[in-house]
DNA sequence: CTGTTAGCGCGTTCAG
DNA sequence: CTGAACGCGCTAACAG
């Protein structure tokens, strides 16, 4: 192994003048940068970030928990993250929690341990205990920042779009199509987001005089299977929903099974609006008209926030929000 | 920062026997063992993996290339990685190179400056030069492991499927339902499996007396959009084939959208098999048949070749082959 | 079983 | 602008 001692033997100069003329060039004179550069091709030497990391205390390596990697979206999400993190020399490591708030609070450890320098997470839990109604951030934390979903009690960095608004507009869609008997299924029910979601849906409702009510929201774990599920339950109620709002594309898509699978139209006998704009949305049958986030956005934003909290230790802008925009396909239609 | 000195101190032994209870539990007597954890505990001391790994030179780390990590099948290959890695003390870096080889290089380097371990790629290139011709792994690469691609030159330990052989199953199901004019939708070329893929398609065709001839294999890119396109081609030829096989569920998936476009339906007019399995293939309209891959085992089985090739220093068997299963669904029937 | 000692490879003083 | 010297926190010999 070539250490920065060879390389300084060999350039005849000190560990310190090659250490120097890695880090900062500038203070170093242009004749020894040369020739510590020569020395370096010559030798074949690559800094041992290990070495550098345990003296700077700082490993740039970034910790992303996500509920699911096989989502899609959160994979969209992760690719925003780490373009911008490769771009600024940083490092993703992988949390897959599985949902399981055990497993990011083992992850969670690996910053105390200094094997990552922060947490971004994409669900909703945040890895560390609180005293419930404390508001404020434990200053024993590690820089910590969420995309996605966002935390009501402790003012964490957050990047995400408006869930109440966008599913609004969702409902306000198919209200606009003619439709008035708008099931909804939700996303995990305590998830923050999910309760925007639910809260966009009621008051689209409330706009048309209707206080929406148990048996036509339902609630489904983002999943396929999920959605099937709930939507068999709405169409075994008595009164059957010309309309139906998913919490995600997922459970969109399962619900369109199982709408077709009863032999019933999309969207002649149910119209659907799904959230995320995955890519399969564009391929179901029909097309699913969805919520589009803007994954790769949420990402890199997420990822810039924790650059300025880690590195100019300034709390970047709070809550950013991101725009979205609804997409309009072949699953909705004008009310029979 | 309480170090282990602190610990040491408080505990009135040395650093050595902190360090020991800690690694080896069994070669501290009980009495030391407590007075250690109770000054552990009291303090509130966590290990600095950072200076752990710089002694141990090494980062408990591996580092996964993955091609594109929006593509669910390579998402849960890696949570096959995870699941395994996590029990065996290890992080997940993740690379996503986007099917680009440069990326690839650029993450490779990782190693040489010792921020990870070794790599396990899920693409078909290895990120490092080598003699064409020369069969042998090169002593100076990191421990270096594929998964569902393999390499032709140079004998890696890998994990997969029989690609040629589940080819054939797919397209020989397709036979079997009556299908002579059956097309096949390729993944990229250059690509080792789907050159297998292509065999096993050839072969099946073959065994009926027929040559399959170009217009009926085009080339996609994996990507649903490019499975629509390959489709349109093959629907503008001046024979249609009355069965698809696509060499992944993402570009069937675009297939079965441009089949239903043009207005013909599935299966009665046009048959599909797809590859993977993908969670999306049963909720298709009508589900997709399909080879399913062990995608988790695929996952796990790579990594346990990694913590041998890393720790026992052991070869592990060269190249696993993992189960397939040709999964029938909706989107075949027989010929009319 | 335990303590002493000597670095791992690098960045960072502090003089010169 | 450059070099000498120190030490980050931990583990691995080696004695005892």
């Amino acid at each position: 192994m070539v250490s920065i001692k060879d390389v300084a033997k060999l350039a005849g100069v000190s560990t310190a003048t090659v250490s120097r003329t890695l880090a900062s060039p500038d203070k170093v004179s242009e004749a020894t940068r040369n020739k510590v550069q020569q020395a370096i091709d010559k030798s074949g030497y690559v800094a041992n970030t290990l070495a550098r990391n345990f003296r700077r205390r700082k490993t740039n390596m970034v910790l992303v928990l996500v509920p699911d990697i096989t989502n899609t979206f959160f994979a969209g999400v992760i690719q925003g993250i780490e373009w911008v993190a490769q771009r600024h020399n940083y490092r993703v490591l992988l949390g897959d929690t599985q949902y399981n708030p055990e497993g990011e609070k083992a992850y969670a450890e690996l910053v105390a341990q200094k094997q990552a320098d922060g947490i971004i997470t994409l669900g909703e839990n945040i890895p560390f205990t609180y005293r419930k109604g404390r508001k404020t951030i434990d200053p024993s934390w590690p820089p910590l920042a969420m995309a996605c979903e966002y935390h009501t009690d402790i003012p964490l960095p957050t990047v995400c779009i408006d869930n109440e608004a966008a599913a609004f507009e969702a409902v306000n869609h198919l209200i606009e199509a003619g439709h008035t008997q708008i099931a909804y299924i939700n996303g995990p029910a305590d998830s923050p987001i999910c309760k925007d979601r639910l809260k966009g849906y009621r008051k689209a409702m409330n706009s048309i005089g209707i206080t929406a009510t148990k048996p036509w929201i339902v609630e489904g774990n983002y999943s396929a299977e999920s959605g099937r599920q709930s939507m068999a339950a709405l169409l075994a109620a008595n009164e059957r929903p010309t309309a139906v709002f998913a919490a995600n594309d997922e459970m969109a898509i399962g619900a369109m099974a199982e709408i077709k699978a009863q032999g019933f139209s999309i969207p002649d006998d149910i119209s659907i609006v799904g959230f995320d704009d995955i890519n399969f949305a564009a391929y179901c049958d029909p097309p699913l008209t969805t919520i589009r986030q803007p994954r790769h956005d949420i990402g890199k934003k997420v990822m810039l926030s924790m650059l300025s909290l880690l590195n100019d230790k300034s709390v970047p802008e709070q809550h950013v929000v991101l725009p979205h925009e609804l997409v309009c396909r072949g699953s909705t239609a004008k009310k029979n």
